[in-house]
RNA sequence: CGGGGCGUAGCUCAGCCUGGUAGAGCGCUAGCUUUGGGAGCUAGAUGCCGGAGGUUCGAAUCCUCUCGCCCCGACCA
């Protein structure tokens, strides 16, 4: 993409409405402007994130088992009152008349919805189990929006919902979406540790909320130093057991401020990491609690109906695009992790209107090609570009200029390690395509 | 939901206390000079001073109401 073409309108100061780091970076970089409290329009930078974090979502989702579908932002607010929840729910909830008087709402979350499609299709024992997702807008009336988009009204998140014929079986279905969860998060470049969570009513222990680590994290996390350490799961297969796996994860000493242990954590000794972290997700088993009263069951095996236990799972997809600022950036602003950068190279035309420097840029920019680089071809000063480049923090800069091509060189710059290395253009290249 | 703060140019903010012709820096437009880390000079454009009501000869400024946004606390992907 051509800089020159496209809608990037930096800002040189701060908004005075953002505090945290994260937001700052986001408005400055203009990935994204406030419409209204905990609203934002997504400008294309901060949306090519946004899609790059769905994406692997996606893959990790489905790579799991997992099965992608789209249910309604708009819900009907019937289901909501079979579940009792439309009640419980409170003014978190935004409700909706429509022109026949109808009661809606703009789903906070989607357990009626598919738990409703779920009882009207599947009869059987025999088509578990089963483990949906999509990734819709959200939206939840917090009292008080903040954070920016890490904490907004309208979020974006991933969430999937498991069927299972019994609690022993959706044990399994859990377990698949943690060990997909760990990838998911390590993907993206982040330290994501799994804690134990509230379960509510329903008890037992399974449920667990991912943190990812930042020192401007919300909440205070406690664990055992070897979990930052332990490799994030390759070559998994989901069907397998993947109960070991899970354990040797949920073995060793994790937990928030709230379920926090001083006794059992001091007994860590030196192994005892405190710090700060972001929710970025969280997943429990409910068992019954919708499908009971919503009346999910299947035919059993000994023909007998079975209220089939469910799970759910989410991901948020939005504040994972703040969460992932927080955890990596500098006094110059933002530094992508390789995998969700919107793009991989920016390339800085030093002396836009010098023959030589054109060409050098124009080349490089078709061999790389405009979905992978960012090519600043501005009529700008050069501190002006870098310290642009700088601020959107694509991991990789090649600055272009008349200096540089006499030399027969280009510079090429990390810009997560601030390493720059003066190289011929062809092995810029030939590094960049590797 | 309790407590506090702020709404003035695209952005950051001054002016308000003590009422009297709407301001600065950055950005924007044009020109010249510049050009390897957010340039300099010159000339411009830009405002229902968040909104409504009131007090006053006169309101950005004082009073009342209202809307919006931010921060701190209790709650959340």
């Amino acid at each position: 993409m051509r800089l020159s073409r496209y809608f990037l309108p930096t800002l040189k100061e701060t908004p005075a409405e953002a505090q945290i780091v994260s937001h700052r970076l986001m408005l400055r970089a203009a990935m994204v402007r406030q419409h209204a409290a905990g609203i934002y329009t997504w400008l294309p930078l901060g949306f090519a994130v946004l899609k790059k974090i769905e994406q692997i979502v996606r893959e990790e989702q489905n790579r799991a088992g997992a099965q992608e579908m789209l249910m309604p932002t708009i819900q009907s607010a019937e289901l909501w009152r079979e579940s009792g929840r439309y009640d419980d729910y409170g003014k978190e909830m935004l409700r909706i008349t429509d022109r026949h008087e109808r009661d809606m709402l703009y789903g906070p979350t989607a357990e009626e919805v598919i738990t409703d499609v779920f009882r009207t299709s599947i009869r059987s024992y025999k088509d578990l189990p089963k483990i949906l997702y999509h990734i819709q807008w959200k939206f939840r009336d917090e009292v008080r929006p903040r954070f920016g988009v890490m904490r907004g009204r309208e979020f974006l998140m991933k969430d999937a919902y498991s069927f299972d014929l019994d609690t022993a079986t959706a044990r399994h279905s859990y377990n698949q979406m943690f060990v997909a969860y760990l990838r998911t998060f390590a993907r993206m470049g982040l330290k994501a540790i799994p804690l134990r969570a509230e379960t509510g009513p329903i008890g037992g222990d399974l449920s667990h909320e991912f943190i990812v680590l930042a020192d401007t994290g919300e909440s205070e996390v406690h664990c055992h130093r070897a979990l930052l350490e332990k490799p994030t799961p390759e070559g998994v297969d989901y069907d397998a057991d993947l109960q070991p796996l899970v354990d040797e994860w949920t073995g060793l000493y994790a937990a928030a401020d709230e379920m926090h242990d001083v006794t059992k954590a001091a007994s860590l000794g030196d192994d005892l990491v405190t710090a700060r972290g972001i929710e970025v997700g969280h997943i429990f088993h409910f068992g019954t609690k919708y499908s009971a009263p919503m009346g999910a069951t299947v035919t059993g095996p000994d023909g007998d109906p079975v209220t089939v236990a469910m799970g759910s799972y989410g991901v948020g997809v939005s504040r994972l695009v703040g969460a992932i600022i927080e955890a990596s950036h500098d006094d110059a602003g933002i530094i992508w992790p390789e995998a969700v950068a919107p793009f991989h190279v920016g390339l800085i035309n030093l002396k836009v209107g010098d023959e030589g420097t054109d060409a050098a840029c124009a080349s490089l920019y078709d061999a790389l090609g405009p979905d992978r680089v960012l090519y600043d071809d501005r009529d700008e000063r050069a501190g002006a570009k870098f310290a642009d480049m700088d601020l959107i923090g694509l991991p990789w800069q090649v600055i272009v200029g008349p200096k540089g091509l006499a030399k027969g060189v280009v510079e090429m710059k990390n810009r997560a390690t601030g390493e720059r290395e003066e190289i011929s253009a062809e092995s810029a290249l030939a590094r960049l395509s590797g």
